[in-house]
Order: structure tokens, then sequence, then C-alpha cells
DNA sequence: GACATAAAAGCACGATCGTTCGTGCGGTGA
DNA sequence: TCACCGCACGAACGATCGTGCTTTTATGTC
């Protein structure tokens, strides 16, 4: 019986599993989530093969422990820092700061990790896709919410339509992070954030006065 | 001596060589230029694996045949069409209608070619990456180039950033590209032509009368 | 210090990878 | 008719892949 599959494991386990996920989220980002091989990933630690795979009870199974893992890193890194702004225009420009903050940072080494793994899986049906298609979606719905709050706070125009507001938006921060790990330069995260910043100045109502 | 060391082929090996290159570009979009091997291929469409093999003298050179079959099979599909439309704006316009015609017609089945391709290799260093980003550049080139001569021909405001208005159309692009195929939704082709006729309507120099 | 158990290693398996080699078929020109 | 050559084939190579089984080493409790 694996370890995976009982459910015993100790605190040294839990530090090994957790050392295992992390460079297996950065390693994914570079080699991408399927060409991450488990030898590759053991020697890149300092562990054997069958050591390492025994914390795992099939490489599916460490590629969904992965995902969760990457998950948690750009939450607490992006999403959490913005969760304490009360207005949510201010939230919405800061959480876009903060991701684009997030890739320029290399908090992951190949960019974005779920704009990386997505492209990987986009036509390859099953769970790893499904999970990485459900973090997206998350995420672009955080982003339309907030657009839908700030029209309800009268900051944004409410004709505009949100979810196109959202798509834009989305769309920079994309092309701003696959533009910045493709071609090594920050100017394309400057560009980024100048589309944003004055896609918002557009659909912000005119304060009279 | 390979039959790709030797410069003679005869007309039998071209139409063989065009077929392994088409199926393998589609092939690329689906499972990865990397993702493809060469038996996976052969048994595709129906030769043996040293067939195949010997019209090229490694995978690389066969990824790198693929790339340029691919750019070939774009610039037909999207690029040349529009090339006998004289006013920039309007060429701009077709162009990008193109490029989402393209995908939507799911003339590559993973989507756009080097969409997916770039972004499998932006971390790996080598030919094949720089080839595909020189395409890449030369795309970005071609839609600034476009709006600098809108812009001397007076139908675009000449304040704005050209490089920045040509980060934003190709953002819509490519987030158009990457949700239509990941979520398989035409949608998100549609907000993708939204968010272009809408900025490149702001960019416009308003007519007098 | 002995013992139970978690954690890692050792070793080996079948499959598949890119690659190479020798061979054979079919048509073309001497 | 015969030699030649483009083209594709089958077989096999060393390497690496994911995956198991067995054994050894750490860890922690009495």
């Amino acid at each position: 019986m694996t370890l995976a599959q009982s459910g015993k494991q100790g605190p040294k386990g839990q530090r090994s599993r957790e050392t295992i996920l992390r460079a297996a989220a950065s390693l994914a980002t570079v080699d991408g989530l399927e060409g991450i091989s488990i030898g590759n990933l053991a020697a890149q630690i300092g562990m054997s093969k069958s050591g390492l795979y025994a914390h795992f009870g099939s490489k599916e199974e460490l590629q969904l422990a992965t995902i969760e893992t990457a998950e948690e890193i750009f939450n607490a890194d992006v999403i959490e820092p913005t969760e304490t702004i009360g207005d949510p225009l201010e939230r919405l420009q800061a959480l876009c700061a903060a991701f684009l903050s997030h890739v320029e940072r290399r908090v992951f080494p190949g960019g974005c990790f779920f704009a990386s793994v997505s492209a990987e899986f986009d036509t390859q049906p099953g769970p790893v896709r499904d999970r990485v298609t459900a973090t997206q979606q998350q995420w672009a719905a955080r982003v339309e919410q907030l657009i839908r709050e700030a029209q309800a706070a009268e900051v944004l125009d409410p004709d505009e339509d949100p979810a196109l507001l959202a798509f834009e938006l989305d769309s920079y921060l994309l092309l701003g992070n696959t533009n910045f790990v493709l071609y090594d330069d920050t100017a394309y995260l400057h560009q980024a954030r100048q589309a944003i910043a004055r896609l918002l100045e557009r659909a912000r109502i005119d304060k009279p006065g």
C-alpha cells in the first residue's frame, strides 16, 4: 500500500510532500505539467524516483496536487492581499497590479502557472484540464463581479458590459504575462498596466465638479 | 545517407513530406510540438516510423519544418487575403477578422498554431523557440505598422501610441483564441470582435460634419 | 534501548521515446 | 536487360518513461 493510499502521514512526510509540490509547480511553468518526469523532479530535489512516487498514487495525482499547491501560492500572493480593500474599483486595480507584480517577480519562473498549464491542457480532456479551467473561470468571475460592484457603487459606467470589460482586462493580463515570459522584457508588463489604466479610466463615471 | 541530407528528392517524396508536415502542424496544436512522437505521427498518416523519419534528419528538423508549414498555412489563410486592401484601417480590421475567423474555422484544431507553440517553447531556448518568436514579432510589427499608416492617413488619432494600440489588439486576439479553444465557445470570439471594434472606434479621428 | 511505523531507497518491469541500420520495392535511363 | 536511385519498410539500439515490489533507513513512543 502506498503512502498516498494510507491516510497515515507524519510531519516529516508532509514536509517532503510540500517540497516536492513546490518544486513541481515551479518546474511545470518551464517544462510543462506533462513535461515533468518523475525522475527529473526527484533528481531536482535530491530524492529517489520511488521515494518521491510513494507520496502519490500516480502521475495524474501528482499533477492535481501540483495544481492545488500552485493555486495556494497564487491566492496567497495575488488575491488575499487585495481582499481587505473596500472600494471595488480600487480592489480591481489592486488585483490587476498584484497579478502583474506576481508575474514580474517570477514567483513561478515561467510566469503565470495557470496561463502556462491551461495552454498545455486546453485540448486534453480529463481531471487536470477540469481543475485548471475551474480556477480560470473563478478568476474571470471574480474580475467581473468587482466590475459589477463598481457599477453598483456608481464609480464605473453602468452601461458598460461587465463581461466585455472583464474580457478586455484579462486580455491585457494574459498578453502581458505571455510576452514578458517569451521576450523576457518588462516593457510588456508596462504596456499591460497602461492598457488597464486607460480602459478603466474610460469606463469611469465622470464625477461632476 | 538520409533523404534529408541528400538534396535529391522526387515528386513522390515531396508529396509525402507535405502530408507529414500538414499532419504534424495539426497535431502540434493539440498535443504540442514536443508532445508529438514520431511513431504517433507515423501511425496517424499510415507510415512506418523509419519511413517518416527518413524525410528529416532529427526531430528538431521535423519541428522546424512543421513550423514553416504552419506559417505558410497561416499566411495563406489570414494574411494574404487582406493584402489587396488599400485603406490601412480597413486592412487592419480585416486582418483581425481574418485571424478570428481562422481560429473559429479550426484551420488548426487547437486554435492558433503560434499561440499554442509559443506558449510551449517560451522558456525553452533553441532554434524552435527562435523561429516561433520571429514569426510572432513579425505579426506584431505588421499590426503596429498598419496603425502607423492609418495615423498617417489621418483616420486614427496620431496621439495614440501605436505600440500600445497594437498590444491591446493582440491581447484581444490572443484571449479570444485561448478561451475559444479552452471552453469551445464562440462567445469569446465575439467578445474579441466587440473589444476590437470599440477600441478602434475610440482611436478613430472624429470626422467633422 | 526495543519496537512500531513512516519514509525513502533499491531494483526491476514493460512500454515508448528518438535514432540507426540494412533491406526491398518500383520506376527511370543506359 | 540491367544497374541505379528515390522511397519506404522492419528490426533493433540505448535511454527514459511511469509504475510496482521489496528492502532498508529514520523517526518517535514506551
